[in-house]
DNA sequence: AGCACGCCGACT
DNA sequence: GTCGGCGTGCTC
C-alpha cells in the first residue's frame, strides 16, 4: 500500500512510500530519503505523486496502537503549513516533542552544572572597599552574583561575563562564595510550593465576563459533529490589576472541573511569568503540566504523554504549548495576547494566538484572548464581529490606576550645566521617598549594555559590527564591544580607526549605565538588575524575582522583561528611564509597542494597599502613544493608531507578507530580490489576483546580519486568501536565478519588518 | 536541510 | 598527481 509521507525537510512537497499493510493518517514512520534516515508522518493514503518512478519501502512503522498525531492536531498542522507556507513535515516536527522526530534516540546522561554561590553578604560599601581593595574584577564578579540573585553558572560567569578562573577562586578564598554542583535539569515549577488558592470574590465585571464565556460554551455542538458551532473567540480587555487571571481560572473551573474537559493556557515567556503559573497550580495542582524551556527532552516527552493520556488536563506553556495533545479540548486561553513572542521567528513562522483561534474553532473549544493592551489586530476583529469584546475597566478592590507624570528629557539638565541627566530630579526625589518608606521601585530601560554606540567626537565615525551593520554596544562589566545580533565581540577602541582621534564618546544609555548611576545616587539602596546579561544563567529570573518578592531589593532595574505580569505589592513607584527607545524604530508598530510597554510597566505600580505613581522620561511628550499611556486611555490610543495605519495601508486594515532574500554576495541578493519581485508582479497579473499589491524591493532596514546581505519586498492584500495563494505559488514555483546560496523567507503576518 | 557530485588551486 | 574548497542539484 502506498502512503503520502510528510518529512521534516524544507522541500515544499510530500513523498510517497510503500507500507506493508496499512497505516492510519498521523502515524510515524522511519524512512530513507537519499542517504539519510528520517522520521516522517503518514499524511495521506495512496499515490499522490504519480509521476515518481522509484517508490521505496518505509523502514519501520513506529506508532502501532495509535497514531502519534491525533486527527485534530494533524488538521491544525495542515492549516499552518498552508497559511504560513511551510512544508507540513517541518510543521509537524515543531508541533511534537523533539524525541519523536529524532531517528536515533540518544539518552542524555544526567549532567551536573558547576555553580558559584555567594555565602556571605557585604551590606555596606565600606566593607566592600576594605575586602576588595584594588581587586576590581573580584568586586565586579561579586556584584554580578548579587545581581543574578546570589548564584550563577560558572560557564556563564566565564564565557559570557568574561571573569577569569582566578577571580572566581579569589572570591572562594575570601570566604565569600563557594562552588557547588547542581543537576542540570531542575524544575523550579515542580518544587515551588503551590500557595493555597486565595479566597476571593469576583467583581461584577469579572462575574459578567465569566458568565458570558460560560453561556457561549452551552451552545457548543455535541461531540462528533465536528465542532461546527464553536463559540466566537473572546477578547478580554482588562486594565492592569483588574484580575484577568481570576477570570481564566473560573473558566477553567467550568471546563475542567465541571465538564471534565482539558484546556491550554498560553503565556508569553514562561520564565518571566512564574507568578501566573503558580496561581494556576494553586487551583489545579497536579492536573497542570507546565511546559517550559528548562525541561529535558525526556521530561518534555513525559509531560506530552501525560496530557495525551488524560492524566493531566491543563497544559501551561509558551508558544509551542498551543500544540499540547489535550484530547478533549474545552478551552484555550492566551494571556497577554499582544505579545510578539507568540510569533515564531523561524519556520514554521506561526503566530500562536492565531493558531489558538484556529485550533479552538476546529475542536469546538472556547478561546479567550486576554490583555490590558490588545493588539490592533485583535481589537479590529471585535469591531468586525469576529471576536466578542469583554472589558474589565477597573482594578480589583477599587484600587486606583497609578498617576502617571511625564518628564520632558529635552529640559532635564544637571543643575547649572548643559549636561543631560539619566535620572531627572523629580524621579530621584520620588525614589528617595520610596527608600525612606521602605517601598520598592521599578526602573525600566529597554536597552541593555552600558552604551549603545561608540562615536568619534572629531569625525563622527560610529563603530559598527562588520557582520551585521548595526552599532556595537559597549558592555562595561565585560569591557567589550558586543553585537546584539550575532554576539560578535571585540575590545573597545582607544582611538578612532578612521581619523586617529583619541576623543571617543560612549553614547546611548543602557541598563548597565543606569545601574551605575542608581548605585552612585542611592549608595544605601539594594539594587537588582534584570536583563539578558544577568539572567542567561538557568533560572536566574526566579532568584532575582524571589529577592524582590521577599523585599530584599529596593530598586529593580531592567529591560522590558520586568514589564510583564509581575505582581509585587511593595512596588509603589515605576520610572521609565527613556520611553523613546521603542518609538524610534523604523517599524509601523513602533507607536503600539511604546504604548503597550508604558501601560504594562505602569501597571506594576500600586498593586498593594498603597497607591502607585509612574514617571515617564521622554523627549516626545506630545506623542499620542505617550499621552494616551499617561491617561490610561487604550481606546483613545487605538482610535488614533488605527487611523495612522490607513495612509500607507498596514495591518489590521490589510494583511502583509514580508519576503526576505538573503545571501553573502550583496549584488546577487539585490538582483534576486528584483527578479523575485518582478516574477511576483507578473504572477499577480497572470492569475488575476489583483487584490495583491507589491511594495519594494528594497534593502531591509538592517541590511546585513551575520555576514548575509538582506533585501525584502512586501505583499499586501485585504483578502487573506489571495495573499496566501500568491505566497504559495512563490514558494513552490519560483527559484531565484544564479547562486543557490541565496535564501528566500516568506513571513506572513510579520511582527517586525527589520 | 543534508548529502553527493563535480570542477579548480596548493600540497606530498 | 591527489586533497579539499564550496557551488549546484536532488531527495519518494
Amino acid at each position: 500500500m502506498l502512503v503520502e509521507v510528510a518529512l521534516p525537510v524544507p522541500v515544499p512537497r510530500t513523498f510517497t512510500y510503500r507500507v506493508p499493510d496499512s497505516a492510519a493518517e498521523g502515524t510515524r514512520v522511519r524512512v530513507q530519503l537519499g542517504k539519510r534516515r528520517l522520521i516522517g508522518w503518514v499524511v495521506g493514503l495512496g499515490d499522490t505523486n504519480p509521476e515518481v518512478d522509484r517508490v521505496r519501502d518505509v523502514d519501520e512503522v513506529l506508532d502501532d496502537a495509535e497514531p502519534s498525531v491525533a486527527r485534530d492536531l494533524l488538521q491544525l498542522c495542515r492549516w499552518i503549513a498552508d497559511y504560513y507556507v511551510t512544508p507540513l513535515g517541518v510543521v509537524l516536527r515543531a508541533a511534537l516533542p523533539a524525541v519523536l522526530s529524532q531517528p536515533a534516540r540518544p539518552v542524555p546522561p544526567v549532567r551536573t552544572l558547576r555553580v558559584l554561590r555567594l555565602v556571605r553578604e557585604l551590606p555596606t560599601l565600606e566593607q566592600r572597599e576594605e575586602l576588595f581593595g584594588r581587586a576590581h574584577r573580584q568586586r565586579e564578579c561579586y556584584e554580578a552574583l548579587e545581581a543574578a540573585g546570589g548564584e550563577s553558572d560558572v560557564s556563564h560567569l566565564v564565557d559570557r561575563l568574561s571573569f577569569s578562573d582566578p577571580v572566581l577562586r579569589g572570591l572562594v578564598n575570601k570566604g565569600l562564595a563557594e562552588f557547588i554542583e547542581r543537576r542540570l535539569e531542575r524544575d523550579p515549577f515542580a518544587t515551588m510550593d503551590p500557595a493555597p488558592p486565595p479566597r476571593f470574590a469576583l467583581t461584577s465585571a469579572q462575574r459578567e465576563a465569566v458568565a458570558r464565556i460560560g453561556a457561549s460554551m452551552a451552545n457548543i455542538a455535541p461531540e462528533g459533529t465536528n465542532g461546527t458551532r464553536a463559540p466566537k473567540p473572546f477578547l478580554l480587555r482588562g486594565v492592569t490589576g483588574s484580575g484577568k487571571t481570576l477570570v481564566y481560572i473560573e473558566v477553567l473551573q467550568e471546563v475542567v472541573r465541571r465538564q471534565g474537559k482539558g484546556a491550554i493556557v498560553l503565556v508569553p515567556e514562561i520564565a518571566l511569568t512564574p507568578q501566573t503559573v503558580s496561581r494556576f497550580r494553586s487551583f489545579f495542582g497536579d492536573d497542570v503540566a507546565v511546559l517550559h524551556s528548562g525541561l529535558s527532552d525526556g521530561e518534555r516527552f513525559d509531560a506530552w504523554r501525560a496530557l495525551r493520556l488524560g492524566r493531566k488536563r491543563i497544559a501551561i506553556g509558551a508558544r509551542s504549548a498551543v500544540f499540547a495533545p489535550v484530547p478533549d479540548l474545552g478551552a484555550i486561553i492566551v494571556d497577554e495576547e499582544h505579545e510578539s513572542t507568540y510569533k515564531q521567528s523561524e519556520a514554521p513562522r506561526y503566530h500562536a494566538r492565531e493558531v489558538a483561534v484556529v485550533r479552538a474553532r476546529l475542536t469546538g473549544a472556547v478561546c479567550v484572548l486576554g490583555s490590558a493592551t490588545p493588539a490592533m489586530e485583535s481589537l479590529y476583529n471585535t469591531g468586525s464581529g469576529k471576536y466578542t469584546l469583554l472589558e474589565l475597566p477597573e482594578r480589583v478592590e477599587g484600587r486606583p490606576l497609578p498617576a502617571v507624570h511625564v518628564i520632558d528629557l529635552r529640559r532635564a539638565f544637571r543643575a547649572g550645566t548643559r549636561e543631560r541627566v539619566i535620572l531627572s530630579d523629580p524621579l530621584v526625589t520620588a525614589i528617595h521617598d520610596r527608600l525612606a518608606r521602605a517601598e520598592q521601585t521599578i526602573l525600566l530601560l529597554n536597552r541593555r549594555g552600558y552604551a549603545t554606540f561608540v562615536q568619534c567626537r572629531d569625525c563622527g565615525e560610529v563603530w559598527l559590527c562588520k557582520q551585521c551593520n548595526v552599532s556595537l554596544t559597549f558592555h562595561r562589566a565585560r569591557r567589550r564591544l558586543v553585537c546584539h545580533y550575532c554576539f560578535h565581540e571585540e575590545p573597545p577602541p582607544s582611538h578612532c580607526h578612521h581619523c586617529g582621534s583619541g576623543d571617543l564618546s560612549f553614547r546611548g544609555v543602557g541598563t548597565e549605565q543606569v545601574e551605575r548611576e542608581v548605585a552612585d545616587t542611592f549608595p544605601a539602596a539594594r539594587i537588582a538588575r534584570m536583563d539578558v546579561d544577568t539572567t542567561s544563567a538557568r533560572w536566574s529570573h526566579h532568584e532575582i524575582l524571589g529577592r524582590v518578592e521577599r523585599r530584599e531589593v529596593d530598586i529593580l532595574l531592567g529591560t522590558q522583561m520586568i514589564a510583564k505580569g509581575l505582581d509585587f505589592p511593595g512596588v509603589t513607584l515605576v520610572g521609565v528611564v527613556n520611553a523613546d527607545v521603542a518609538m524610534n524604530l523604523p517599524d509601523f508598530r513602533a507607536g503600539e509597542r511604546t504604548f503597550q510597554l508604558l501601560t504594562q510597566v505602569a501597571g506594576r505600580a500600586g498593586r498593594g494597599d498603597r497607591a502607585g505613581v509612574v514617571f515617564v522620561q521622554t523627549a516626545l511628550p506630545q506623542h499620542y502613544a505617550i499621552r494616551c499611556a499617561l491617561e490610561h486611555d487604550y481606546h483613545g490610543f487605538a482610535r488614533l493608531e488605527l487611523n495612522e495605519r490607513k495612509k500607507p495601508r498596514y495591518p489590521p486594515h490589510t494583511r502583509l507578507a514580508n519576503v526576505i532574500v538573503s545571501g553573502t554576495d550583496e549584488r546577487s541578493v539585490q538582483d534576486a530580490a528584483i527578479d523575485a519581485a518582478s516574477w511576483v508582479t507578473q504572477t499577480i497579473g497572470r492569475t488575476g489576483a489583483r487584490a495583491v499589491t507589491l511594495t519594494g524591493p528594497a534593502p531591509c532596514p538592517i541590511d546585513k546580519i551575520r555576514a548575509r546581505w538582506r533585501w525584502h519586498f512586501l505583499l499586501r492584500s485585504d483578502r487573506s486568501g489571495a495573499l496566501g495563494s500568491i505566497c504559495r505559488i512563490l514558494h513552490t514555483r519560483y527559484r531565484p536565478p544564479g547562486k543557490a546560496s541565496l535564501r528566500m523567507i516568506i513571513d506572513r503576518d510579520p511582527v517586525t519588518l527589520l
